[in-house]
DNA sequence: GCCGAATGCCCAA
DNA sequence: TGGGCCTTCGGCG
């Protein structure tokens, strides 16, 4: 279930375990069998998140892989390693911790050129300090596309999911059928900075945080738009519809950019 | 128990 | 542009 903070807590959460230590690695599902017996008895030099995508960086120049897609999962547990739950696919632990990968889209190894390929392919990284806005304006003036198709994009700027692209646009009052060429350079910057702030608390918090009013202790109102049926202000019904394979909310009220 | 949806992305046409 | 793929979970009977 991950938008970039839930990778790139992990990659935090992970590089503090396993760095600089040797791990057993396995795949219990047995899909990766082969990759982790290459990795087996390795040690970790890093781990890191470009975007929704997680490296592990072992010995030899091995560096593994992985993707979540829309339906993997990871989970960690404290040594010793308990029973697999579900499809695990990649088990890697160390003596005092366990993390367990399921249904990811992506499981590999990868050697210094593939590894580099990928990076490269990811546009700038909301949750990386030295990511550079200007190339998400760049990328967005050059393209005809819609601005949400353009936020669900990872070459143009990398992090933001299905949940932060409803709620980044509802919170900028942007209609998401907006050509993101026809927005000016500031609206652009707006965005940036507004996704990168909300990606950079959902990354301290674990959760995802949109609706800044203070009664927003309760699940049900920490989002504005996403899956609701009224908005939050002016309570007019959300649309919802499909923009680039994604199911896509909007207030017709609120955001009334021109498209 | 079955079915559909889900915080993603790739590839063939 | 549409279908396929990875797997889990909740709602419905």
């Amino acid at each position: 279930m991950p938008e970039g903070h839930v990778i790139h807590r992990a990659a935090i959460k992970h590089n503090k375990a396993f760095s600089g230590k040797k791990l057993s690695v396995s795949s219990p599902q047995g899909r990766f069998s082969k990759g982790a017996k290459l990795l087996n008895k390795k040690t970790c030099l890093k781990v890191e998140a470009y975007g929704k995508h997680l490296f592990y960086t072992f010995e030899k120049d091995y560096h593994l892989h992985i993707h979540l897609g829309l339906f993997g999962r990871i989970r960690s547990h404290k040594a010793p390693p308990k029973d697999p739950r579900g499809q695990v696919r990649i088990r890697l632990f160390d003596t005092s911790t366990v993390v367990d990968v399921n249904g990811p889209t992506i499981c590999e190894l990868q050697d210094p050129t593939d590894f580099n390929k990928t990076i490269q392919k990811i546009g700038p990284d909301l949750l990386r300090k030295d990511a550079d806005p200007q190339i998400f304006i760049d990328r967005v003036k050059k393209s005809k596309r819609s601005i949400a198709a353009l936020l669900m994009d990872q070459s143009i700027i990398a992090g933001i999911g299905n949940i932060f692209r409803a709620e980044i646009l509802w919170r900028n009052r942007i209609n998401p059928n907006q050509r993101g060429s026809d927005l000016t350079k500031d609206d652009l910057l707006e965005l940036w900075r507004d996704g990168q702030q909300l990606l950079d608390k959902a990354l301290r918090t674990g959760k995802i945080i949109t609706n800044d009013a203070a009664a927003s202790r309760k699940k049900s109102e920490q989002l504005n738009i996403y899956k609701k049926k009224q908005c939050p202000r002016c309570s007019t019904q959300i649309q919802s519809f499909e923009i680039a394979n994604r199911t896509c909310y909007l207030c017709e009220t609120c955001q009334t950019t021109d498209c």
